[in-house]
DNA sequence: TTGCATTAGATGCAAGTGCATGTAATGTAG
DNA sequence: CTACATTACATGCACTTGCATCTAATGCAA
């Protein structure tokens, strides 16, 4: 029974942290918890990246991040350009104003986490 | 560092076994996650259940709840009757069909489980 | 070069979820 | 008893996601 339980606790840690990082960096900054994820793998990896490599990354299926990668460059946050050495893909590049907002919310981001992952436990 | 890298762990495991239950519990039994969850949860209780009693259990808003339970009933795994102490509140009642489907889908929710849950690790 | 399979990413569509709100039953104050 | 607040659940709506599919670019073989 114990691999239940330990399900159980991944679905509560999940919910709990899910819900309230939605909330919070909606509420401060205006992103889902998916679009800081690939803001955030950007910041990272501080160089272009193919679609398919953030799919690696994020857990989402290959067409959510396409739109997840739609809606950030909608809002300026990353753009969009042909991949020069392959044309099919899409070379994904931050945005300077990306840089800033991932700043400005990745306290946030991490406040959430230090809240639920707690020192002890 | 070491709480987003926990962060980064409880979304792994929650992408893969949600993922995996879907599939198996989908094309083997024709149910959802939420749908085995709530099973689950009323074979246990046994006993009829609120619809918010059964919201704490699950991590589910009241509203995806109503509509698992509506879904739940459709499908003939459970009743809905009116509460008799109070008649605003809805008392939800596993059927036969109910806890058969529950103890034919139990054996591939714990092999998924056991699958990525594994002993070491 | 031509033709076909494969791969990258975009998009139509259906499904599930949360939020805000609606309806009905209770509780409570006057 | 009347009026208003509250509670339990249902439902309209918007949004995100995954699946299947589409288009365009490659890769490979004849």
């Amino acid at each position: 029974m114990n691999e239940v339980e330990a399900w159980r606790e991944v679905l509560a840690k999940h919910a709990k942290t899910m819900c309230a990082l939605e909330r919070e960096l909606g509420a401060k900054h205006d992103l889902g918890p998916s679009e800081f994820e690939v803001l955030d793998r950007m910041v990272n990896l501080d160089r272009t990246a193919r679609v398919q490599e953030l799919c690696d990354e994020v857990h989402l299926s290959q067409s959510a991040l396409s739109r997840v990668v739609a809606r950030l460059e909608k809002a300026g946050l990353v753009s969009r350009g042909v991949c020069p050495s392959d044309r099919r893909g899409v070379a994904v590049c931050i945005t300077d104003s990306g840089r800033a907002k991932h700043a400005e919310a990745l306290p946030t981001h991490r406040a959430v986490l230090h809240e639920i992952f707690a020192p002890a436990r």
